[in-house]
DNA sequence: GCATTTATAGATCATATGATCAATAAGGGA
DNA sequence: TCCCTTATTGATCATATGATCTATAAATGC
């Protein structure tokens, strides 16, 4: 087996000894989360400390063990990554659905549409992280579950959709940014047409205008 | 680390030794298959023999390395996922469009919505297999571009979907497996009910009748 | 029942891997 | 310039892991 080390050496040659403790665990946390992307949460810690260009030793005194390591890649990855105006924002009558809508899959997509985002939240899914779990929960009740509401009030003929219907225009939107960082496939560099057209069709659907 | 080995004990506690050599080998792959799946492609060979019952020296004696293995596994998930006769039937204009799309994405979903083929395709992909990207390009080719004629062909007004689109109305609906069996969220025991919903807000958004 | 074949097991090897710890030297303060 | 703190290294440990090889015993044919 052994997975090929995508070898990108040390990101920063210059960098040398005796930072301030701080500043290289910050750099070990962001140097991880670009290795783990690569490579996955099994990549091996020497490995790491080589694309670092320290000990591997060092990274241990940084962090207890690797799963402590991983715990502040999550946290890094994780933290901060669905801001929480945004349940305000998406129920702002005063502005058209549609508009909302597009603002926030625009600002959303640019968010999660990263190579390092994509590809760690994928990894510690099928590795059962409750971590997933929990961010998607939260995003169906204060994302989805209050546009169910949103797109009932907006629609001409009152029709509503069910929780599910959200989840196939959420998915869909999001499968963009599966084909270019899981599957790496071709993909319009500008994915702004696609979700419009995507929350176009969603709300025609439902007779909002 | 040592990701916790779902160690769901010996699939066949009552199976001893001495199977023929394919009955054997037929057996190694099943059961590599649903480990694989659980743990992940790095899964190790001691636990899955342990699952299956026998030692792991066995393991190499029906394959050259574990890569070889797994290539065996590879070949056991892919192979006829997507039968040939779908862009035939898919562009079968004696028959509404509607109706073509509903059949194929009920075989379809039914195919790929189970455990092992989403896990597998998922750890695959992330590791970089060329085997995703061919399959994807086969499905874009044989499935969805036919579907665009189609489409064309069916609107009252003539306007046509880009590829772009397709792929959104895809992601959509495979969106669902992954929630199921990726993020292990809790979903639909049927997912024919929105699919359908999917498949009529597309149609219905180009004018399908 | 016996001999032969060979599927399977058990012991073992070489290396990889997470983690530890004492030794070293970089950098700041006097 | 020297000293002292401590960030960093290098050696090392215990175990894990893919892979190999010989011994064993289950099935098959006579």
């Amino acid at each position: 087996m052994e997975r090929p080390v995508s070898a990108a050496a040390t990101t920063d040659p210059v960098s040398r000894r005796r930072l301030q403790p701080e500043e290289r665990r910050q750099q070990i946390i962001d140097g991880a989360v670009a290795f783990f992307a690569d490579v996955g949460l099994e990549g091996k810690t020497r490995d790491l400390a080589k694309r670092l260009g320290v000990t591997q030793s060092l990274l241990f005194n940084y962090f207890s063990s690797k799963d402590n390591l991983i715990e502040a890649v999550y946290e890094h990855v994780y933290l901060n990554r669905l801001s929480d105006d945004w349940p305000r924002r998406l129920t702002d009558r005063t502005r058209p659905l549609r508009d909302r809508l597009l603002d926030f899959y625009a600002e959303y997509s640019t968010l999660i549409f990263q190579y390092e985002w994509m590809r760690i939240f994928m990894f510690s899914g099928l590795a059962g992280a409750e971590l997933n779990r929990r961010y998607l929960e939260h995003l169906g009740s204060v994302i989805l579950t209050p546009l169910l509401a949103e797109i009932g009030a907006a629609s001409r003929t009152g029709s509503r959709p069910g929780m599910e219907d959200l989840w196939n225009l959420h998915g869909g939107i999001v499968y963009i940014g599966i084909r270019q960082h899981i599957y790496r496939m071709p993909c319009p560099d500008d994915p702004s047409e696609a979700i419009e057209g995507a929350i176009d069709r969603f709300l025609h659907a439902f007779d909002v205008v």
